[in-house]
DNA sequence: ACCTGAACACCGTTCAAGT
DNA sequence: ACCTGAACACCGTTCAAGT
């Protein structure tokens, strides 16, 4: 016997299920990341779930999407470029993990993928933006990629804080110039 | 009734599970990775595989070891360390996928973890070598850092061979010296 | 519009049993 | 030592049915 919830407002709703989706992704990883596993904490039906994202792909996206958000939205702090970069490099450390998720996720549903580039494109735009006074417009196309792939590749080695913003702070410098 | 394969040499019967997944994991990456599947591909039962890889994740690893073996044992091209640095990146590009991963399940399975430090332990080894001659020894341990998280960080980008060679030959330099 | 129960096809893993 | 069949507990997804 379904108890309807038509009374409540259908964003309440997506909220209750992308923040237990957030939840589950922040302790247990994609790897515990479930349909059933979210119903279950909900005290709902797994359907209940597919009723508004019509696959498991749908609302991982919804959910890290609202957590880099939640990221993105603040503002740089640090005076010079690499400061700021470094800022933000902090920012996504713990993040990083579900990056990796996506990535992986992208490479098998298309839906992912496109969520993936627009992310990219995404911090691509958020670093042109910081180099744009320090980096003239005929080099910043390559420096950008480059400092984004060390950023990421920094990321992905999963180093102390305090080494991380070595290496940064060391090598950002020099591909800035 | 099962048909016995005692006479057949133990090794011949590893080799034949680790090739069918490393054909598994390249057409179908790891979500299509499974043993179910592999298990169907030999025309054995389950429990075949099970007798020589207690987990799935112990197959995983000795796939991607036997695959990222053939890669390493190549002895690299190009007469300047950039160069060998570029070559050795476009070597490992169709290997992005599973280092992926790797990474992801080695976040919830410690012999996978362990496996993906000594292939990083490896890969910083092999780049050190590659620039012994030309970077100090007192930069060489950040620079290490630096490069290989800028190797992984374009390999991550799945830019274009080109577009990565770009930007590998602009920015190692400025990095090396 | 919203939700449930039951089912389907698929896993990884384990157990008991066979040669 | 090596292999199978059957089972268990878990999935994502779909269907038919209820309010």
């Amino acid at each position: 016997v379904p108890r309807n919830r038509a009374d409540v407002d259908r964003a309440d709703k997506v909220d209750d299920i992308v923040g237990a989706a957030r939840r589950q992704l922040e302790t247990k990883g994609f790897a515990g990341f479930s349909i059933a596993a979210i119903a279950r904490e909900l005290g709902r039906a797994q359907n209940a779930v597919y009723w508004y994202f019509p696959t498991k792909d749908h609302l991982l996206i919804a959910a890290v999407e609202q957590s880099l958000h939640d990221v993105l939205v603040r503002k740089p702090r640090g005076r010079d470029p690499v400061e700021q970069i470094v800022w933000f490099t902090d920012q996504l450390a713990g993040f990083q993990g579900l990056r990796l998720s996506v990535r992986e996720r992208a490479r098998h549903d298309d839906e992912v993928a496109r969520f993936d580039r627009d992310v990219t494109d995404l911090l691509r735009t958020l670093l042109d933006g910081l180099l744009s006074a320090s980096v003239p417009p005929a080099r910043r196309g390559w420096v950008v990629t480059a400092v984004l792939a060390l950023c990421e590749g920094v990321l992905l080695a999963d180093l102390p804080p305090r080494g991380r913003r070595g290496v940064l702070t060391e090598a950002l410098p020099l591909l800035i110039g």
